[in-house]
DNA sequence: ATATTTGTTATGTAGTACATAAGTACTAAA
DNA sequence: TTTAGTACTTATGTACTACATAACAAATAT
């Protein structure tokens, strides 16, 4: 095989630079002096002179983390090691459009394993009231003949609430992350959003059926896109 | 109210920095252009100039692109789109150690909530072969009094089979990576590994079982932690 | 035609300089 | 003595310069 062709596949194996060594070495400092927010860390300048680098690096290092919300700075005071938000960096890389194809489709299947496995949680949370909510969301579903872009917005609205009567707000939000995910998929392959068993049926079912018969109206509610894969 | 007390509690609006700014610059033209992995970017000097900033700043915000794997960059060559790893930036964020409780407690019951939702997939892709090698996982725990260590290994590494057989690799590292949580949570409130299902029972009705008969039997295996659940 | 050398260029790193914000200590006035 | 105001100090934020290094390109030699 001639070496043009190899170097197409294989990338040349990228060597890490300072920044990210430094990177890495800051998460080891602050694992192991066990640093809680709030505690404050020392100055650049000591860290560079620590590390034996510039401070340009300390500081591209102190970049990538005060992204990600791991630490947090004041002029003068310093800086201080803060909570992350956890979905806070996943949100930043989730665009549809720079995900691989088979990296969308294993987040589309994520987002149906979620909706199915939610009845356990759905069933220790609901509330009379939130399925109230969730009815009053459904209803406005009901006319027929709506346009496309208010369907796919009441589609949103109805699950977004279904997992909000989890009172789990993570999963909330992460579910929240998924949909840009779930609409393209869904538009790239130019299927219906309507299943065989409507939003309105789910209510019923989540107010008067058991926890096995919400289950089963969901699979029905996805089942088109259960459909769909292989 | 004093003052004293609110400070404590409000922080104060921290104001973003150039290399905030421009790391949203960046993402909207990269969105706006619509570029696409391997394409070529400007090279630094460029973007300082037109963004009006110095090449420092421009490069602690290319930084924090790099670290997510949304750009890569060569000597001489300069810098291109790259595809990042969706679950890369989740990764670094997800320590125990630094969240706090209540989101802790939602990974947790999102761990859950995956796995009462398994079942869907698993019965779409399940094959004779994937259930040999579970069972042969299953096996090895079935010995009694084996160390504690052991078995936490053996727990993760009959889960995993289990999330491979869905044929999801997005799916398999995320319950990874929520493994650590997973443990932590489970250590913190000292309970028992060994729900009322066994990982042999499991592995039988995945086999033989319907559907239902394997959701169910997972809701016995993890029962014990939904009782913990309020 | 192939191998070697040389040149060019964009990134990687170091270092200096200064603006800015936010504490701290000190001073002056009531 | 207390309070208000001022000057000082310091760590981060930003800009700029300089040079090393890797990788490509072109020119030259074999």
């Amino acid at each position: 095989m001639p070496i043009k062709s190899l170097t197409k596949d294989l990338d040349r194996i990228a060597q890490p630079t300072m920044a990210d060594i430094v990177e890495i070495r800051l998460r080891e400092f602050l694992k192991k002096k066990a640093f809680k927010p709030g505690d404050p860390l020392p100055k650049e300048l000591d860290l560079a002179e620590s590390l034996g680098v510039s401070r340009n690096v300390v500081r591209e290092a102190l970049s990538r983390l005060r992204m990600l919300g791991m630490v947090s700075t004041k002029k003068k005071v310093g800086m201080i090691l803060t909570r992350p938000d956890v979905l806070g960096s996943f949100e930043r890389v989730l665009d549809p459009l720079i995900i691989d194809q088979s990296t969308l489709q294993d987040l589309f299947e994520l987002r149906l394993t979620l909706e199915m496995g939610l009845a356990d949680l759905l069933y220790l949370r609901k509330t009379k009231q939130g399925i109230d909510e969730l009815e009053k969301i459904a209803k406005t579903q009901k006319v027929t003949g709506e346009r496309h872009t208010f369907r796919i917005k009441n589609e949103i609205a109805f699950h977004g609430k279904l997992y909000q009567l989890t009172g789990n707000e993570t999963l909330q939000r992460f579910q929240n992350m998924l949909l840009p995910v779930f609409g393209y998929i869904v538009k790239l392959e130019k299927r219906l959003l309507i299943g065989k068993v409507s939003h309105l049926e789910l209510v019923h079912l989540l107010r008067n059926g058991s926890k096995e018969d919400f289950r089963q109206g969901m699979l029905a509610h996805l089942q088109h896109h259960f459909d769909q894969l292989k």
